[in-house]
DNA sequence: GGACAATCGTATCCACATATAGTATTTTGA
DNA sequence: TCAAAATACTATATGTGGATACGATTGTCC
């Protein structure tokens, strides 16, 4: 039900907070990055989550344009947080890319405010879902059975990710 | 983040269940139905829920694959409910149209049955959803505010509805 | 200036949604 | 008994958007 492209910007999210956290793209006036911190190279990003590469280029964007994360150009360039990942919602990360779209009117139309007992329902699963995602920090993902690991990655061998329902 | 074939299969099936029961084609030997309980056709329900009628076939078909619904040709063909709608859950409905895929195992691979956070958390959002619409009956949209009009619709006029996100 | 890395513009593939035309089946009525 | 009408069924075509891939460009650091 969800779109490959919010399970794709979740798992580039997870991978970029798994770093430790420096701001934007604070580097003191040209120094050179310490390696902690750095800001993180799209294909390294591909690497890590098994994203395409070529499509996680556009995730990333989305993100950017929504303010999730910002892009440094250039040698030592890349992607990174423009928050600490306590205060960034997973709401927020599906919102970015494939926005959950409550229903506010009847779809067929008329009376305005009133949803007819099906679409209340449809909603209501909505809001649940909503709910779900806007309560969960990306700081709570890193935590777990599997600690720095957040990914279920371990050195993942060369055989290609397999989408859920096949 | 429902499909439109969603959309459009409960509202098929809502308009199927707001006429009266009468089982499967419960036709007393080519005997000329009684008005209420006879099957609707495919056309009368494209009107009724304002679904395009082209694609609303298919939609039944899927539903008739499933079983929640059986359909007659010739005269006085059409589309009848195999179970009172107290017995129909919306889920089923869904399912028959465009599964609700639960995460079982982590679409990174590895550790078989252990998801990490991250799709612990998004199959707990799809067990939220399933569950929603599992404790819902068909019967139970054809009350409320609105009585007799469980689609919102009023005899309504020439405009297309639109979809919910434009 | 040269190396690195993001960005932009296309181009392709596929699935969903929609539409059209023809075929098969059942009932009706002459 | 047969033909016509009504209706679902099948196959096919098309548009649209998500997902994927490639090549060229721009910006940034050393």
């Amino acid at each position: 039900m969800f779109s490959q492209t919010v399970e794709y910007a979740l798992r580039a999210m997870v991978v970029l907070a798994s770093r430790p956290h420096s701001g934007p793209h604070s580097r003191p006036h040209s120094r050179p990055h310490s390696r902690t911190g750095s800001p993180l190279t799209s294909h390294s990003i591909a690497v890590d989550s098994r994203v395409p590469p070529d499509y996680l280029i556009k995730v990333l964007q989305s993100l950017a344009r929504s303010g999730l994360v910002t892009s440094q150009r250039g040698k030592n360039g890349g992607h990174v947080l423009t928050r600490p990942p306590a205060e960034i919602n997973l709401l927020e990360i599906v919102n970015a890319v494939d926005p959950i779209c409550r229903i506010r009117t009847c779809p067929l139309d008329l009376h305005g405010e009133n949803l007819c007992p099906l679409h209340r329902k449809m909603d209501d699963a909505l809001a649940s879902t909503e709910r779900a995602f806007r309560s969960t920090s990306l700081a709570e993902l890193l935590v777990g059975p599997i600690e720095g690991r957040p990914l279920c990655l371990e050195t993942v061998a060369a055989e290609e990710a397999l989408p859920c329902c096949v």
